[in-house]
DNA sequence: TTGATCATGTGATACATTTCACACCGGAAG
DNA sequence: CTTCCGGTGTGAAATGTATCACATGATCAA
C-alpha cells in the first residue's frame, strides 16, 4: 500500500485534500523494529506518530507489579501516537513489537513544517479536533446525567448514523461492525450484563433486531425517542 | 482595558506569546448591544467568538414550553464561543443582552488569516485542544470506571494543583474559589447531598477542612492515596 | 470428533447513589 | 426586627447497576 493511503485512516487527517496529504506522506520516515524490541516507554517524550506498515505492535500499561496489562494489539494499517504530534505530553504506555515490523513515522517537527506550507490543511485539523473535543464533552454529559437505557439508545442512534445502512427503502437499518455486546458495554460505559439486559428489551418492543453478528434498528423512530433526541 | 488584554483571558489563546495576541488583537471587531436584544439565535451558523467588553448578556437554551432556562450569565471580561472560530458548527444556544453591551469580535476569518501569518501560533493552540482533548478523555474514563469518593478525590487534587496556595510551607493548601456545595457536585457529576456526605468523611478522617467558602486540603498525601494517584 | 475458549442469556444478591423529606443556619432585603 | 432564600447537614427509602454464579451456545484448533 502506498504511504499516503495509509495517512487517509489516520483520523487526523481524514479531512485533509488528496493532494494535502500525498504531500504530507513525503514527510514520512521508516522504523523497523525486530521481534521483541521497544519502540519506546511509558514516560519518554513522544513527538511522532506512528503507523504499522507490516508486522504488528502491542500496547502495553506497565503495571506495579510484574503482570502487563495488554489493551490493544494494532497490525496493518492501524496508527497510534497521534495526539503527541500536537502536545508531546510523555508517552502514557509501552509499546513492543510481537513480530518483526516495519513502522511508518510522522514527527512533530516535519508535521508543522507541512503546516506552515499548507495553510489549507490547518482549518480542516483543527475543526476535526474540536469536534472531537466537543463529542467528548457531549458523552461526559452523558455519563453524568443519563442512566444506562438512555446512554445506550443514544449510541445505537450515533452508530447507525455512522456505520448504518438499508438495503432498500423502508428496510431495517443494518450495523454491520462486529461487535460483541462486551464492545458495546465499553462503549456505554457498562457492564456487559446490563447491555444484554438491556437488548433483551430494546428487542421485545421491537426497536433492534440481533442477526448473528450484525445489528438491525429496527424502529429508527421510537429508538430517538428512547434517547431523548 | 486594552483588547489585547481581553484575549490574554480566553483560554483559547492563554499560551500564545505577548507578541502574537496583540497582532491578534488588531482583528479584533466591535459590536454593541441595545437592551434586550439578541446575538444570535440557536442554530444559527457561527462562526466568531465574543468577548464581552462591559455591559452583560446571558446565555439561554430555548426549551419547548415558554420557560427558559438561563445557564450563564456573562459580562466584563467573559468570553464566549471559542469553538465556533474553529469548527463553524450551529449555536446550542441563544445570547440575548440583559443592559446595553459593548463586545468585542473575532471572526473564523480574520482569525485564520492571523494563523496563515503566525505560524508560531499554531503550535500552542494545537497543544492546548489536544491537552484539553485527553483531560476530557479522562474525566469521561473516570465517570465510567470510579465510584464518587474516588472522583471527588481527583477533582479535589487537581483544584489543589491549580488553583492551591499555602500562606508558608507546611501549612494546609488553601482554595479560595467560592465553591458551594451545588458546584462541586457539578464538577464531580454527582448530587449536592453526596456531595455532602462525603465531604463529611473527608473532615472526619482529616483529609480536608472547611472555613467558610474556603477548601482546606489538610493531607494532600492520603488525598491523592484516596484518588488512586 | 473433542475439548477449549469465547460470546450470550439470565436470575439472585449486594451495593452505591439518588431521591425525598426535613431541620438548621446566615445573610440580604423588606 | 422579621421574613425569605440559598446553602448546608442528615437520615430513610427507593432505585439503578454492578457483581456473582451459572447454563447455554458458537467457533476453532487439535
Amino acid at each position: 500500500m502506498k504511504p499516503e493511503k495509509f495517512l487517509r485512516e489516520v483520523h487526523l487527517f481524514q479531512s485533509l485534500s488528496p493532494y494535502d496529504s500525498e504531500h504530507l506522506a513525503a514527510s514520512l520516515k521508516r522504523r523497523s523494529l525486530k521481534k521483541g524490541e521497544a519502540l519506546f516507554r511509558k514516560g519518554d517524550e513522544g513527538t511522532s506518530l506512528y503507523i504499522v506498515k507490516s508486522g504488528s505492535v502491542k500496547i502495553v500499561l506497565p503495571s506495579d507489579m510484574g503482570d502487563e496489562v495488554a489493551p490493544a494489539i494494532l497490525s496493518e494499517g492501524d496508527c497510534f501516537g497521534e495526539m503527541a504530534l500536537l502536545d508531546g505530553m510523555p508517552r502514557s504506555a509501552d509499546v513492543v513489537a510481537l513480530e518483526p515490523s516495519e513502522l511508518l513515522v510522522l514527527n512533530q517537527k516535519d508535521f508543522m513544517a507541512f503546516l506552515k506550507g499548507n495553510e489549507a490543511a490547518i482549518q480542516p485539523i483543527l475543526s476535526y479536533l474540536s469536534i472531537r473535543l466537543r463529542k467528548t464533552d457531549d458523552l461526559l454529559e452523558d455519563a453524568y446525567f443519563l442512566n444506562i437505557s438512555t446512554r445506550f439508545a443514544r449510541r445505537l442512534v450515533e452508530l447507525s448514523g455512522k456505520y448504518g445502512y438499508q438495503k432498500k427503502e423502508g428496510d431495517p437499518v443494518q450495523i454491520d461492525l462486529r461487535l460483541t455486546q462486551k464492545d458495546l458495554a465499553s462503549i456505554v460505559g457498562a457492564t456487559r450484563e446490563s447491555i444484554n439486559k438491556e437488548l433483551k428489551v430494546l428487542r421485545e418492543r421491537g426497536l433492534v433486531g440481533t442477526k448473528g453478528n450484525t445489528l438491525l434498528i429496527l424502529n429508527p423512530e421510537r429508538l430517538k425517542r428512547r434517547a431523548h433526541l
